[in-house]
DNA sequence: TGCATTATTTATCCTATGTTAATTTTTTGG
DNA sequence: CCAAAAAATTAACATAGGATAAATAATGCA
């Protein structure tokens, strides 16, 4: 996925804007198992996913939540640090090796305060992620389990071939077993 | 609150751009009970609080629930009409009298193709909202419901005061039977 | 004030999911 | 290709929370 795609998915800028982007994004690539934020550290970097997939999780009295997957053409960054220039209460984790798109989290502040379009390019990024994740606190409010695992083999059945059961399990906030189980029931 | 105070706690934005805010808002008043958004409308105003509670839900499987309240400093919106111009998936309703503040969708989105700080001002504004959501969801994924009743208790203990205690199950996920019987048990 | 409505609690029984542990399957590195 | 490690499944039992219904408390309004 170029980065032309990737950043007019969201919100389309102008040529002009979509330059001064371009020059500050490098490509990097990555290996499996690399982390690319951490708990408690400040990062310097927002990433764009070209290839691979990621995972974003926390520990919550001692257990592993995973409460974000990343994929093709998704914006990686570390919310609270990246909102509040504060240490990420998350970590993240590449799941393949990834190639990814690199930018400075200055340069993009820079580029926040100069350019409008580019402004209004975060603020959609905002928006809509705001919309994802409102609508799976949704989902999570009244449907169970195994209705929200359909729901993952209907909508993004590569999810469960390219990531580990207890990553999904998780992210469906339910244990592995239990998932286990959702999934002994369905076959 | 006013509505410098609710501007600004989001993000400074400069006398000028206050100014042509504050120009294209009005105060109303509204009475408990009325419902600001409806399923499945396009609303063509943007809300901020500045007396009063107000609480989103939408019907899942014949059943409402209840996503949000929103208080005194809050901004309301629906979020999919706003950001995806359709038909907004919720009902926004006032539990108590409400002074608002109100802007047309129109107005705001002129100002963030004409006005930088404002544009950052709505960036900002979903970037803070997005991390409370991810928060509440992060929250669900691994505390039981007495524990999240609990943090309401601690953290907004007049929630529970000025809202029914329907509402507040809905909002934690869980019936209002269930809810009883984890408050009975802290009595 | 008092009746009617609505909100909340209590009780009973039931199901989804958790916990722990043992077993099987898959993946990985030498 | 095999041994060790990691991941996934299965089983047995425990518990949080759901459904329904009935009782009580609170609220609104004539």
């Amino acid at each position: 996925m170029s980065i032309e795609q990737i950043i007019n998915q969201i919100y389309t800028v102008p040529e002009a804007s979509g330059q001064k982007l371009r020059q500050v994004i490098e490509e990097v690539t990555l290996p499996k198992g690399h982390i690319l934020f951490e708990v408690g550290k400040i990062s310097r970097n927002v990433y764009f996913i070209k290839k691979g997939i990621v995972r974003a999780y926390l520990y919550q009295h001692d257990t592993e939540v995973t409460f974000w997957f990343g994929r093709e053409g998704d914006t990686v960054i570390s919310m609270k640090n990246y909102v509040e220039n504060k240490p990420g209460y998350e970590n993240i984790e590449l799941l393949e090796e990834c190639v990814l798109y690199r930018i400075k989290t200055s340069d993009l502040q820079k580029l926040f305060k100069e350019d409008i379009h580019i402004a209004n390019w975060g603020r959609r990024f905002g928006e809509t992620e705001l919309i994802k994740v409102e609508e799976r606190l949704i989902s999570r409010q009244f449907s169970m389990a195994a209705d929200r695992y359909q729901e993952i083999l209907t909508n993004s059945p590569d999810l469960i071939q390219r990531v580990q059961l207890c990553h999904i399990a998780s992210y469906l906030g339910i244990t592995q077993v239990s998932l286990s189980r959702i999934r002994s029931k369905i076959r």
